[in-house]
DNA sequence: AAGGAGATTTTTTTT
DNA sequence: AAATCTCCTT
C-alpha cells in the first residue's frame, strides 16, 4: 500500500469535481448499506465508479476488496474503462463484472465445495434442448401439454426452469408446493394442476441430475448454484465476505430474487453494500426482475442511508414533465408513493421544445416521414449518430431501415438475433450442407446462385428444370453438364462457374473425413477465395460480413468443444438441433465509431442517449405489446420477487416504464410516431402512453385502412445500409493494446486488422498447440507451488497431455513426434528446476496501465522475487542455439520492456530483471531493463495506439513480415509467393 | 347494455 | 393457447 501514497493524493480530488451536492453525497458516504435512487439521467455510472474511486483514494478499501456487479458485459467495460479513467493505479485488481461471471467465478473456485466437476460447462438455452432430447427417451409431463412439436415442448421445459432458478426455488420446494395444493384441492381440475405440478417437480430434479451427470450447468444457473454454496459451506461464505468487504451493484432494480439472495448473504458478514437504481426502469420482469427491489432494499436494511439523485443532466425539462407525467400512471405502486419520496427529475439544460406527436395512414407513411425528418436534422448539422429510432420490437425496424436507406442515410441496426439469416453465414451453411448431403438441391441451387459462383440466373433455372425434370439432385446434373448433350446451349460462364464450385466441393470433401468442421470450412474460405475478396474490399460492409463469418466459426468452434466426433456431417446436424431448438446468434456488432443513425429496440437502448429521440411504432398491441404468456408458469405462491403491482397490471406497468426509458434517451427532441396500418387486419389506434405522456384530450379514433400500394410496399425486400469508411477516432478515444496488438501492427498494419480488428479465423497452426500446452502445463505447475500443492513430474505432463488440441498438425505421426518432444522436455524442465526451483510470487498476473487514453494490458507469465528483487519472467518455446542468442532475444525483446514499463507503473519501479526462458533448451537471456529503452518502448506503444486512431491499415509488405504471415495467400499486397 | 360469436394478435434477451 | 377486440344479436 504504502507505495501507492504519493500518486493517489491528487487522484481524490479529482473523484468528486464537477459532481452536484447530492452526486457527491451519495459518492462520499460512509461504510453501512446505501442506496442510490437515481432517475434517468442523473449520473448512476458516474456515482457508482466515483465511489469506486472514492474507497480506494480515501483508503477506506483496497482495490481488490471491491466487487462491483452490472447485468451485460458492456456496462461491466464502460464502469472498468471509467475507473481506470479516474484512478489508473492498481484499478486491475478491482473486481467489476456480471452477476453471471461472478457466480461462475465462485463456482469454479469452489467447484469441488459445490460438487462440480472443476471443468463443468455451461450450456444455452438451445443447447440445454437438444440435451434434453437426446437424454429422454419418452418426454415427460403428462398433463402439462404446450402446443407444438416436442422441441417446443423442451423449450417450455427449459424456461421453466430456468424461472424457477431465478426465484431460488429448488425441486423439493416445487414438490412441496405440488403436495400442498393437492392438499387443498376442492375439484377436480385442481387435483390435476397439483398433479401435474408433481410431474413438473419429479422432471426438474432429474433434470438436475442429468445435467451433473455430464458436468453441465444451465445457463443462468451460476448465481442460484453459488448461492446455494454459500449456504451449504459457511466456511467458503466467510471467505467471500472477507475478500470483497464492499460490493456495488448498478441497475439494482433489475436483480432477480436469487442475486438478491446473494448480496443478502454478503451483506449479513458486515460487506458494506451500495446499490444503485430506478424503480421505474425496470424493464426486465420477464427474466426474473422484481420490480420492487428498492422497497426490499430498504425493508432489509432499516438503517440504510438513502440519497435520492434528480437532477438530470441528459434531457430538457419538456421531455422530462411528459416521461414523468407518463410514469406516473404507475402509481400507486411506484417507490414515489410507497416510500413517500419525490424524485420528480429537475431538467439543468432549460426547458426545450415539447415532444411530438404524429400519426399516419400507414407504417410505409410514417417510416418514410421519420426518415424525412432525419434528413431535416441532418442537414441541419446533426451528426446521424446523435440520432436514434427507438422500436419497441425487432421486427418492427424493417419498415424503418428501408426508409433510411432509401435516402441513403447512414444507418445501423442492432438487432439481437439474426446472425444465421445473413447472406455470408448461409453461403457457408449452404456449402457445409452440400457437402454432409450431397443431394441436397436447394443447398446446391443456393451456393451456385451466390455472388461467390454467379452462375447465371437463366442457366441455373434450366440446369434446376433439367434436374427436376430427371428427378436427379442438382448437384449430379452439375457433374454431367461437361457430358450432357441436352445441356449443350448452356453458356460458357455458366460452365466455368459450376466447374469453380465443383473443384472447391471436391477439395473440401477430400479432407472431410480427417479434418474437423473448422478446418474444412477455413479450406473452403481460403480455396474459393471469398476471405481473400472480403479483406481487401474496405467497406464497413465487408468488415461486418468478415465478422459475421468469425462469430459462425465461434459456433463451429463451440460444437468442436463438446463433439466427440467432429466431422461435418455430424455439425451439420448439430445446427439443424441448434436452430430449430431456437438459436440465433446476433449479428456481429458493426463498428461502434461508424457515424450512423442507430435503430436500436427499447432494451437495447436502455441506458444511452441521443440528441434526438424517435420512437416509433407508438401504438396499441405494439407498444404496449400483446402480451403471451409462458406456457408454464411458476406457481404463483413460488414467486418470491417483489412485483410492483400484480396481475394484469404488473404487465402493463412494465410495458409503461419501458416506454419511459424510451423518452427519457432523447437529450432535446423527442417523436413520437404511429400509424393506423401495420399490415394487420385490423387498424391500430395510437398508444394510450402517447395519450398519457402529452396528455392528448382523448383516444384518437381508428383510422381507415390504406390501399394495396401499402401491401406491395411492405413486400419490398430491405437493403442493406451503405458502406462507409470508417472515421478516425479522436485523440482521447480509449483504446486497448496488448503486447501481441502492437507487435502485429509494428510487423503490418494490414496483419493486425485480419488479426484483431477483423478476427478472421484462422486455422490453429501447430506450433501455437505446442505452445499453448506447454505454456498452460508450466502454469498449472507454479499456480500448484504458488498455493503450496504438491506438483510431480507427471502432473505436469498431465496438464501438459489435457491443455493439448489434435488440430493443424501435418499427420499423425507429427502430432505424436511433437507430443512426445513436449512431454521429454518438460520433464527436462521439472528436474531442472527442481535442482534451483523458482519460487513465484505471482503466476499469470493481468496487468494493465494507462498511457493517456490507451490502455496497455497483458500478463506477466510468471514474477519471482529474489535477493536481487523483483524478476518477470516469460517462457519461450521456440529454439535457441546460443546462449548469445537467448540473450540477444532478451535485449531485443519490446515485451520485456513493456513488461518493466507496466511494473514500474503498477509498483513505482523497473524490476531488478526481465527474462526470457526457454523452455526447449533450459536457456535464460536475462538483463536489467534500462530506463532508456523502456522509454522507447512506451514511444512505440504511443506510435502504435496514434496510427490505429488514425484508422490507418496500409500494408507494409516485406519478405520479413509475409513470409510468416497466416494470411500470405489470401492478402493482395503480399510480397511472398509460396510458388 | 350485455353478452356471445368469431376474428385477430401475440416481445424483450445475459455468456 | 389465451387475451382482447369488433361485430352482431337480443
Amino acid at each position: 500500500m504504502s507505495d501507492l501514497v504519493a500518486p493517489l493524493a491528487p487522484a481524490a480530488e479529482r473523484v468528486t469535481a464537477g459532481l452536484s451536492a447530492a452526486q457527491r453525497e451519495a459518492v462520499l458516504h460512509g461504510q453501512g448499506p446505501l442506496l442510490i435512487i437515481a432517475g434517468a439521467g442523473t449520473g448512476k455510472t458516474t456515482v457508482l465508479t466515483r465511489r469506486i474511486a472514492h474507497l480506494i483514494t480515501s483508503r477506506l478499501a483496497r482495490p481488490e476488496q471491491i466487487l462491483a456487479l452490472t447485468f451485460t458485459d458492456k456496462a461491466a467495460l464502460e464502469m472498468a474503462e471509467r475507473v481506470d479513467q479516474l484512478i489508473p493505479y492498481g484499478y486491475a485488481e478491482t473486481w467489476i463484472a456480471t452477476f453471471h461471471a461472478f457466480g461462475d467465478k465462485v463456482l469454479r473456485d469452489h467447484a469441488l465445495d459445490a460438487g462440480l466437476d472443476p471443468g463443468f460447462r455451461v450450456l444455452t438455452q438451445p443447447e440445454q434442448v437438444i440435451f434434453l432430447r437426446e437424454r429422454l427417451w419418452r418426454l415427460p409431463l403428462s398433463r402439462y401439454r404446450p402446443p407444438g412439436d416436442p422441441t417446443r415442448h423442451l423449450q417450455a421445459l427449459v424456461g421453466f426452469v430456468s424461472r424457477a432458478k431465478d426465484e431460488d426455488v429448488g425441486p423439493a420446494e416445487l414438490r412441496a408446493c405440488a403436495d400442498a395444493r393437492a392438499a387443498r384441492a376442492g375439484s377436480p381440475e385442481e387435483r390435476d394442476d397439483a398433479e401435474a405440478l408433481l410431474e413438473l417437480a419429479a422432471f426438474y430434479e432429474s433434470y438436475q441430475s442429468l445435467l451433473a451427470e455430464a458436468s453441465c450447468l444451465d445457463f443462468g444457473d451460476q448465481i442460484h448454484r453459488a448461492l446455494r454454496l454459500l449456504r451449504e459451506r459457511p466456511a467458503v461464505l466467510a471467505r467471500l465476505r472477507e475478500r470483497f468487504p464492499f460490493v456495488l451493484v448498478d441497475e439494482f432494480q433489475d436483480t432477480n430474487h436469487s442475486q438478491l439472495e446473494l448480496l443478502r448473504l454478503l451483506a449479513e458478514g458486515g460487506t458494506s453494500l451500495t446499490v444503485v437504481g430506478d424503480d421505474d426502469q425496470a424493464i426486465y420482469r420477464w427474466r426474473g426482475a422484481a420490480s420492487g427491489n428498492l422497497i426490499a432494499f430498504r425493508e432489509l436494511f432499516p438503517d440504510a442511508k438513502q440519497v435520492v439523485l434528480v437532477e438530470n443532466h441528459r434531457s430538457t425539462q419538456e421531455i422530462l414533465d411528459c416521461a414523468g407525467r407518463l410514469v406516473a400512471y404507475n402509481n400507486p405502486y411506484r417507490l414515489e408513493v410507497v416510500a413517500g419520496i419525490d424524485k420528480r427529475l429537475v431538467s439543468q439544460r432549460g426547458p426545450g421544445e415539447p415532444p411530438r406527436h404524429r400519426h399516419f395512414d400507414s407504417v410505409s407513411a410514417e417510416s418514410d416521414a421519420v426518415a424525412a425528418e432525419i434528413e431535416a436534422l441532418l442537414s441541419r448539422g446533426h451528426r446521424p449518430r446523435d440520432v436514434a429510432v427507438l422500436v419497441r420490437s425487432n421486427a418492427d425496424a424493417d419498415p424503418f431501415l428501408r426508409a433510411l436507406n432509401v435516402r441513403g442515410i447512414p444507418h445501423r441496426f442492432s438487432g439481437s438475433r439474426g446472425l444465421y439469416a445473413r447472406e455470408e453465414v448461409r453461403l457457408l451453411v449452404a456449402f457445409l450442407r452440400l457437402l454432409a448431403a450431397p443431394d441436397d438441391s436447394v443447398s446446391a441451387f443456393y451456393l451456385a446462385a451466390s455472388e461467390l459462383y454467379r452462375v447465371p440466373p437463366p442457366e441455373l433455372l434450366r440446369l434446376n428444370r433439367f434436374a427436376s425434370r430427371k428427378t436427379r439432385p442438382l448437384l449430379e446434373v452439375f457433374r454431367a453438364l461437361p457430358d450432357e448433350a441436352e445441356l449443350a446451349a448452356v453458356g460458357g460462364a455458366a460452365r466455368e462457374a459450376v466447374a469453380r464450385l465443383l473443384r472447391d466441393l471436391d477439395a473440401a470433401a477430400a479432407e472431410m473425413a480427417s479434418k474437423r468442421t473448422g478446418e474444412v470450412l477455413y479450406l473452403f474460405l481460403q480455396g474459393s477465395g471469398l476471405l481473400a475478396k472480403l479483406a481487401a474490399e474496405s467497406s464497413a460492409e465487408a468488415e461486418a460480413r468478415v465478422k459475421n463469418i468469425a462469430r459462425f466459426f465461434q459456433v463451429v468452434r463451440g460444437y468442436g468443444d463438446v463433439a466427440v466426433h467432429d466431422r461435418v456431417p455430424d455439425f451439420v446436424a448439430h445446427l439443424e438441433l441448434l436452430r430449430d431448438a431456437g438459436d440465433d446468434p446476433a449479428v456481429a456488432e458493426a463498428d461502434p465509431d461508424e457515424d450512423a443513425v442507430q435503430v436500436l429496440t427499447v432494451h437495447k437502448a436502455k441506458g444511452l442517449e441521443f440528441a434526438a429521440v424517435f420512437l416509433v411504432g407508438a401504438a396499441e398491441g405494439k407498444f404496449p405489446v400483446q402480451r403471451r404468456r409462458a406456457p408454464l408458469e411458476l406457481p404463483e405462491e413460488l414467486v418470491k420477487s417483489r412485483l410492483a403491482g400484480a396481475g394484469a397490471d404488473a404487465e402493463l406497468m412494465e410495458e409503461r416504464r419501458l416506454f419511459y426509458v424510451a423518452m427519457t434517451r432523447a437529450k432535446e427532441s423527442l417523436l413520437l410516431t404511429s400509424a393506423a396500418d401495420y399490415g394487420t387486419a385490423r387498424p391500430r389506434k395510437v398508444s394510450r402512453f402517447v395519450v398519457e405522456a402529452l396528455d392528448l384530450p382523448s383516444p384518437s379514433p381508428a383510422l381507415r385502412r390504406s390501399q394495396a400500394r401499402e401491401a406491395l410496399e411492405r413486400e419490398r425486400p430491405a437493403a442493406e445500409p451503405p458502406a462507409l469508411p470508417p472515421a478516425p477516432l479522436p485523440a482521447d478515444a480509449p483504446l486497448s493494446l496488448s503486447f501481441r496488438q502492437v507487435d502485429d501492427y509494428r510487423t503490418c498494419p494490414l496483419k493486425y486488422k485480419y488479426v484483431h480488428r477483423l478476427r478472421v479465423p484462422l486455422p490453429v497452426h501447430h506450433r501455437v498447440v505446442y505452445g499453448n500446452a506447454v505454456h498452460h502445463a508450466l502454469q498449472a505447475m507454479f499456480k500448484a507451488r504458488l498455493e503450496g500443492r504438491p506438483f510431480a513430474a507427471e502432473d505436469l505432463v498431465a496438464a501438459f497431455r489435457a491443455a493439448w488440441v489434435s488440430e493443424g498438425f501435418l499427420s499423425r505421426a507429427h502430432e505424436e513426434e511433437r507430443r512426445a518432444t513436449g512431454e521429454r522436455n518438460l520433464r527436462r524442465f521439472f528436474d531442472e528446476d527442481a535442482a534451483a526451483p523458482l519460487q513465484p510470487t505471482g503466476v499469470e498476473e493481468e496487468f494493465a496501465f494507462f498511457l493517456g487514453a490507451t490502455k496497455v494490458q497483458g500478463r506477466y507469465d510468471l514474477v519471482v522475487q529474489d535477493a536481487e528483487g523483483v524478476a518477470i519472467v516469460d517462457f519461450k518455446t521456440g529454439t535457441v542455439r546460443t546462449q548469445k542468442e537467448a540473450d540477444q532475444r532478451a535485449k531485443d525483446s519490446l515485451q520485456l520492456d513493456l513488461y518493466a514499463l507496466a511494473h514500474e507503473r503498477l509498483r513505482g519501479a523497473l524490476p531488478a530483471r526481465v527474462e526470457l526462458r526457454f523452455v526447449e533448451s533450459g536457456r535464460v537471456g536475462s538483463r536489467r531493463p534500462e530506463p532508456e529503452q523502456v522509454r522507447e518502448a512506451e514511444r512505440v506503444v504511443e506510435e502504435v495506439a496514434r496510427a490505429l486512431r488514425a484508422r490507418d491499415f496500409t500494408a507494409r509488405p516485406s519478405y520479413r513480415a509475409c513470409a510468416p504471415c497466416a494470411f500470405h495467400d489470401i492478402c493482395p499486397h503480399t510480397a511472398w509467393h509460396s510458388e
